[in-house]
RNA sequence: GAUCCCGUAGCUCAGUGGUAGAGCAUCUGACUUUUAAUCAGAGGGUCGAUGGUUCGAGCCCAUCCGGGAUCACCA
């Protein structure tokens, strides 16, 4: 983006800026390790050896490599080369043994002088956290491991900054794995999450599982026949959620746009239009809210509409999916795994309050209501309604026990202003919530298609807004007038991929399945 | 936003008022199948920041910065 800032405007920053840079470079602003590092470098480059390359052909992973090793004929030595980080050194004179990391996990690999000549000397400016090519033959040590045998090495990318060291044990006993001095600050491996995935390597399956996540579930709307589709994460007016926004101003323009913080209004829009018999979008949200291990103010969302489909259709929908990922992702990891096993129980918030509290609270008003939360020890706000009692006493009494995955149905029709009235039950919407674990998981509902059924619910939102309800949604002129040239009967789903991966992966803190989670600045050093 | 806990060497951590420590990492030396390699020696610190109490503060107090946990809000 080009802008065209006055100088005087940012001069501090930039005065900062290079401050900061005449001070990071001076020799003494550097550790002693650091130094050394930067030495070798030097040292190399006086050598004629360029640290820095510009590619290297492998022709093996790691493992692939140790495969390739036949124990039936431990003679053979096949050739090999491979590529990655030095994560431990062995120096004993004229052998070097030295592990290298790659995606796929470690290999050994042995120097000897004898097979080098004068290149083994460049193995003292070598250190933990360089990135090497080697090629060689593999083989089996004396003490069992199979190692790539070195016969020509290059220096691939020279790390100037050391890496944590983590050494790794085989108890002699049991055979398992002990880690000592393990990478563990949440802060450092957060921030710097390339060192992370360095030295804590099981993370990257975490991440590879995301990244499955989200493919299968593509590929299960696109197989369907619906259509992916973009829609504007800047927006005039935010809306399809309760939720406060970030803001942001548009310079040219001048005027101030919302990053959204759902896709619900603009995809509706769509199915108005007729682009296609269903659209998702899966792509990021964002919400000006506090944060903690299940919220992160941007995060991603899966949302689809599908014309001419109600909540019961969707249900079954969503249990087809969820059924899907959970087969193509496999659930490898956690101490209680979800089994996403269908079908999955349907219980309506009413039943479920009556179930784990014993109160039938179907028929309550307002009043009753609100002495039956106080009887239950459930907490209020002030200007809180029917629903929004409901809602609380569900989700304090009901919500933690819904570990298998579980679809809570019909909701109070005034916490949901998008959803049609329920066409048996008055005063609930046909409105389903997905729990698994004892979370939130997904929402879904039987979309309100009645253009003046929809402005009055938006009024009434904005009666809420007029008494201090920041989170009440704001009224959409543009997405009534959708409505009112006629959209036809949907069903819409929600879900939080995040959450998604999270109940996958057994990850119990949602920064550990985003890569890089919200941090507030650092100064680095 | 509130409460509690944490911040000491590159990493992981000891150190409850009296000369800042350990292991790994780093440096020097030895070692041609080691694997938490080993052995001998050495260097490395604004103890998150600022202010205060005290003869004396890593330690006690206050404020601030950063992180974690719980709560509130939300998905």
């Amino acid at each position: 983006m080009t802008t065209h800032t006055p100088p005087t405007e940012h001069a501090e920053e930039i005065k900062d800026a290079l401050r900061h840079i005449e001070e990071a470079e001076r020799p003494d602003a550097l550790t002693d390790q650091e130094r050394e590092r930067r030495a070798s470098l030097e040292e190399l480059r006086a050598k004629g050896v360029e640290p820095y390359a510009y590619g290297f052909e492998r022709t093996r992973f790691s493992n692939e490599a140790i495969a390739m090793f036949d124990e039936s004929n431990p003679d053979l030595h096949p050739s090999a080369s491979v590529a990655g980080r030095i994560m431990g050194v062995r120096r004993m004179g004229k052998a070097t043994f030295a592990h290298v990391q790659d995606e796929a996990g470690k290999i050994q690999i042995y120097f000897k002088s004898n097979d080098l000549g004068e290149r083994y000397d460049l193995l003292r400016l070598l250190d933990i956290g360089d990135i090497i090519g080697a090629n060689g033959f593999v083989f089996r040590t004396r003490t069992g491991e199979i190692t790539l045998h070195v016969e020509r090495f290059e220096i691939l990318a020279k790390a100037i900054r050391p890496l944590p060291v983590v050494k790794e044990e085989t108890d002699p006993v049991t055979g398992e794995k002990i880690v000592h001095d393990a990478f563990s600050d949440k802060e450092l491996r957060y921030r710097q999450r390339y060192v992370d995935l360095v030295v804590n390597p099981e993370i990257r399956e975490t991440f590879r599982t995301r990244a499955k996540i989200i493919s299968s579930i593509r590929r299960f709307f696109d197989d369907r026949g619906y259509l992916e589709v973009e829609t504007p994460v800047l927006q005039p007016i935010y809306g399809g959620a309760y939720a406060r926004p970030f803001v942001t101003h548009h310079n040219a323009l001048d005027f101030d746009l919302f990053l959204r913080i759902a896709d619900e209004l603009y995809l509706k829009r769509l199915v108005a239009g007729g682009l296609a018999t269903g659209v998702y979008e899966i792509a990021k949200d964002f919400r000006n809210e506090g944060m903690d291990k299940n919220h992160s103010p941007e995060f991603t969302m899966a949302e689809i509409y599908i014309a001419y489909k109600d909540y019961e259709w969707m249900m079954a929908f969503t249990e087809e999916l969820f059924v899907e990922v959970a087969r193509v992702v496999g659930i490898h990891r956690g101490s209680a795994p979800i089994q996403f096993t269908p079908p999955f129980r349907r219980l309506s918030m009413y039943d479920s309050i009556k179930e784990y509290t014993g109160t039938d609270v179907s028929k309550m008003n307002e009043d009753e209501l609100r002495i039956t939360a106080k009887h239950m020890g459930v907490p209020l706000e002030a200007g809180s309604g029917v629903g929004k009692i409901i809602d609380e006493i569900f989700s304090a009494k009901v919500e933690h026990h819904l570990i298998e995955p579980t679809f809570i149905t019909d909701y109070p029709l005034s916490m949901s202003p998008l959803a049609k009235s329920h066409r048996s039950q008055p005063g609930l919407v046909e409105r389903f919530e997905l729990y698994v674990n004892g979370q939130e998981l997904a929402n879904a509902f039987s979309e309100l298609n009645d253009p003046l059924d929809q402005r009055a619910r938006f009024e009434e939102q904005a009666r809420l807004r007029s008494k201090g309800d920041e989170e009440a949604m704001v009224l959409d002129e543009d997405f009534l007038r959708a409505m009112e040239y006629g959209m036809p009967p949907m069903a819409g789903l929600g879900f939080g991929v995040d959450r998604l991966t999270m109940i996958m992966t057994g990850e119990e803190s949602i920064r550990d399945v985003v890569l890089f989670p919200a941090m507030r600045p650092e100064k680095i050093r």
